[in-house]
DNA sequence: CTGAAAGCGCTTACAG
DNA sequence: CTGAAAGCGCTTACAG
């Protein structure tokens, strides 16, 4: 298409420059060139120089393909997920992507959106490519993706998605995430917190709930009457719930432990219509710290950070050892969840 | 590692099949069982069937490796972006993606961070993956990634991102998707409409400015004192702004066009603060139909919609094309905007 | 209709 | 210290 500039520079189209061509160069042997490059074996110096030197005035670019196919390795790892629009599956990848960068291997991205037959077309593409290995991340802790991954012959590593029994995964650590947000309520001393969180159907739902109880429990305090409240991740529901909590007649909790961030917009943007202020007369505290929805709640969110990002790096590592066959013990990882303080708590009493 | 289950059965591990052992299974040669599987030649039906047969009870899967060492193909391209949260990328990426998947080409996923140095990086190994092309995309339709790809001897497609001169690009039309939402309004009725939009550094503010005043002049409207107002692409910005346009002793605005969702959902919420009803006392449309945001503001917002998904299939679409060598025209491809009626800016006349 | 051979561009024992 | 040779697993003219 583009066959502009004839000249014999570094970059610019015409037959790429191989590895012959630097032997040749240099007047050494394919062999010596290749052991020249690669650092391996002994040879002069003298003739190490040289294969090097010639290589870069020739701007020769090692094939890859061909490097793959000898070496019995690919440099090249697919990441599945069917989180398209990523909540979750975003700062995860960006993390695995990081980690495998940084060790020259690129990631193909496949993404499946829950259909079975989409993802073996990938999981086919990704064989046939001879990946290192494979890495499954998906929108839901809770959910395996649609697709087998269990006798593929190459490494498999799940992040933020339901694992294989026997295989290795990585989630976040929710019951530890949700007494994080619950015990820095209690040291604030509010007394009445309720918890409104989202569909029942999810498995954090309820590790989450029971963290709640539990450190109400630890710190004496009663659960309000109306404890917790499932319902959706959403704003709306973070609205409605409000309701249920600050128009009826028994007394009003002083703090509101949500689920997500959108839910603790919800209930923030009802407090605020009723007249109550947060943080001064009831605190509230979100999950995810979704920074587009907690830094735009007036006022911003404190809430609670999965690490998604460091739990991607983990994961993308972890499946690198495994491609260089070191041992790693089968099992799900939990990773810990950081409290990050904003404002729609109030100041921690040491700050 | 997973050394179980020696059977012979098409997954699993063990030394992988190769053409070789489907050919001797066939009781042919290698090149025929090539032949046979890639439908290529003359040769007895009977003959290729077997080749099938054999390759499929041995659970054959060719190397694409040496496939692509040998049609000088690779069937992978590297999609660049600097987008890492990706509001606007991860359609554009969706679409992209959806395009090779379906044409068996797989992509390499290239986060570049805005970092030149990362962005080399990224490039160099996408060039010694061999990919058959490149597809560059980031978060700024008007600015350039930091990275020179112009003469990598490859196939380029620009999008939603600043093309090099002399390549192709594809952005949406901002300026025909600015006059969708303003005739939209004056189609309604709206007689003074104000436009609050993001810094006047981003080029697409003076593009749907400048929609926003054409339209104006073709209705035979007045531009508003406070006609553009422009500012952050947050929402606290357009509370802000809501409150120059509301608060002040001129006669206030029955329309506010804005510049992103965001913005958008600033307005309605100050506007309901101040007890003006959305829409029928002013109506407020925004742009981009981030979900999220446009289905969670009370009303739900009409807004207007950039198709990034068809954008980014056309562009793999034609990186297809360009990589088969087909000759396409080079220059930038400004791709129509769709207008989204939900609430906000209440009934159309015909609906 | 089918196969032997060369080739894609590297790497890696193995000789010398 | 260096090179010839085989090999990675395919594809593709070219003979027969």
């Amino acid at each position: 298409m583009d066959q502009r500039s004839p000249r014999s520079a570094p970059k610019g189209p015409g037959r790429p420059v191989t590895l012959r061509d630097v032997a040749r160069a240099a007047g050494v042997s394919v062999a010596t060139a290749s052991k020249a490059l690669n650092d391996q074996g002994r040879m002069a110096d003298e003739t190490r120089e040289r294969v090097r030197q010639a290589a870069k005035t020739l701007g020769f670019r090692p094939n890859g393909l061909a490097q793959s196919l000898s070496r019995q390795r690919s440099f090249t790892v697919g990441l599945l997920t069917n989180d398209t629009y990523g909540r979750f599956t975003l700062p995860v990848m960006a993390g695995i992507a990081d980690a495998l960068v940084d060790n020259g291997v690129s990631v193909f991205l496949c993404n499946i959106e829950d259909d079975p037959r989409l993802a073996q077309t990938h999981v086919d593409a990704m064989l046939e490519k001879r990946v290192d290995g494979i890495i499954a991340s998906g929108k839901r802790i809770d959910r395996h993706l649609p697709v087998d991954l269990s006798n593929l012959g190459i490494p498999v590593i799940y992040a933020f998605t339901e694992p294989d029994p026997e295989s290795i995964g990585f989630v976040s650590d929710d019951e530890a995430g949700a007494r994080l947000a619950v015990e820095h309520l209690v040291r604030l001393g509010r007394r009445r917190i309720a918890h409104v969180t989202g569909p029942s159907s999810f498995r954090v739902v309820h590790q989450r709930a029971k963290a709640y109880r539990d450190v109400l429990r630890e710190a004496g305090l009663e659960e309000p009457e109306q404890g917790v409240l499932t319902g959706q991740w959403t704003e709306g529901w973070g609205h409605e719930a409000a309701g249920y909590l600050f128009d009826g007649i028994g007394r009003p909790p002083d703090a509101v432990f949500c689920g997500n961030d959108q839910i603790a917009r919800g209930v923030v943007d009802a407090l605020r219509e009723r007249g109550r202020r947060v943080p001064d007369d009831v605190a509230v505290i979100g999950f995810d710290n979704w920074e587009i929805v907690a830094a735009a709640t007036r006022p911003p969110l404190t809430t609670v950070d999965m690490n998604l990002k460091d739990l991607g790096r983990e994961a993308g590592l972890t499946l690198l050892q495994l491609v260089d066959r070191q041992p790693i013990e089968p099992g799900i990882r939990r990773l810990p969840c950081r409290l990050v303080v904003r404002q729609s708590c109030g100041t921690p009493p040491g700050g």
